[in-house]
DNA sequence: GCGATGGTTCGATGCGCACCGAAGCATTTC
DNA sequence: GAAATGCTTCGGTGCGCATCGAACCATCGC
């Protein structure tokens, strides 16, 4: 008896290591060209461009023709979720690569989880934003609360146009270098934006790592008790 | 830049076909024999066993001699917490099977995921135990509150030995089919394990699903608004 | 319009690995 | 002790699929 859906498929197409390391490029939440995602492989255009396509035709990517151009990112919050339940055993049972990157502790540090922030200071942020009482535990497994709409409003996150998308507002994403859990949804979208608008921190090319301004951190942490000024350290309004 | 844990090795131990039925078979949470993981993923003998080997070396598996009976199960919650997210996204992007089987509503409704239960029934209970006050949001996700502390010793469960192990009490696992989570970790267990003591649900050789008796449901979910009698609808004090 | 660039398709190649039956080892049963 | 059973190891086989360069198509820039 075969119970539940077929994951041999998924997986096998997510073993394959070029086309893991261009699901990998892709957690950062941009979208890669197909030249792009072929160096992230290290393969030939061609070949690139053929696992490129079974990603596409399995939905696990989609692709934005511009031009001569194609712009390939991940079809959605739940592909980058089964990739970060990957990465999180993989990094358990020792998988990690033969010589560990230089970025490894910028990665823990924080990272781009698809399009919202992980790492230490996205669970430290999570973590606070509990003990504050800004999310409380619902049926779907987090929901704002009055006081932390008031909080999130006043900081410039339209809740409002967020609940009329399809997407759940509040996700745990469980932290793969933490080992416990950090916000996704499209909350956890958003804070990953304002944070980056407000210059608290910057992304980096190629690269998932993020970087955090001197008081950056201190200035996300600042949501959850309303201390965060609503001009980052920079004023960046921009 | 190839960023975090390399999850290429893992998928593809789980993307063989093989390897993924046995994976399956295993996520009811008990073990199989080599004979009994050779049926589910119908290959020989030998064959099997150069798979189990596989994934007993990564780490995905754990084997328990007995004699000449070799017993294999899944390693740890993590590696269960990753197949069923994997099953969650083969599920939404139709990689179903060719032709479902008949117990698919009944996995739907109720099912083993590893060794806390999974589906329609236990979603429900996660709901209301969170609707009721027992669980309340904690920075690792869920935690007990003092009057789900009381519920829960009330039942029969042993809290205090359960947090004296490392493993986490509440963790929240996604769904497959619910699409909202359902409660995991060392709780999540007992509470499966309770179920099946009081004789409200059973389970099944040869699948995950589970059954539950007339009312079995019912008291399960009593146990949120402890209006469940310690004693099941059949007195099973066994 | 031409050359450069991005990307796809095609065809040939070769490697990896799942497969099986046979043989062998270990344990159990009578 | 012999036969049955569970399981592993071995060796040969063949299929699947990733790979590349060449050819081709589409778009862009001058």
């Amino acid at each position: 008896m075969k119970d539940g859906p077929d994951i041999a498929r998924i997986a096998s197409l997510i073993g394959e290591p070029a086309r893991a390391n261009i699901l990998a490029a892709l957690m950062a939440g941009r979208a890669l060209t197909a030249r792009e995602c072929a160096a992230e492989a290290c393969v030939a255009a061609s070949t690139a461009s053929a696992h490129l396509n079974q990603l596409v035709e399995a939905r696990l990517l989609v692709v934005e023709v511009q031009g001569r151009h194609r712009y390939y990112r991940i079809a959605g919050a739940d592909v980058a979720e089964a990739v970060e339940a990957l990465m999180g055993l993989a990094a358990r049972i020792g998988s990690t690569r033969s010589r560990p990157g230089p970025r490894d502790p910028a990665m823990r540090k924080a990272r781009y989880c698809y399009d919202h922030l992980a790492g230490e200071v996205a669970t430290a942020l999570h973590a606070k934003l509990i003990a504050d009482g800004l999310l409380v535990a619902a049926a779907d497994g987090l929901a704002v609360s009055a006081t932390g709409r008031a909080r999130f409003v006043a900081q410039g996150i339209d809740l409002a146009e967020l609940e009329a998308r399809p997407r759940p507002l509040c996700r745990s994403c469980l932290d793969w270098s933490e080992r416990r859990p950090h916000l996704a949804g499209s909350l956890g979208a958003a804070i990953a934006q304002l944070a980056v608008k407000r210059g608290w921190c910057r992304r980096e090319a190629g690269t998932r790592a993020v970087t955090f301004a001197p008081g950056g951190a201190k200035a996300l942490l600042a949501l959850a008790d309303g201390t965060s000024a609503a001009a980052g350290p920079k004023s960046a309004r921009g």
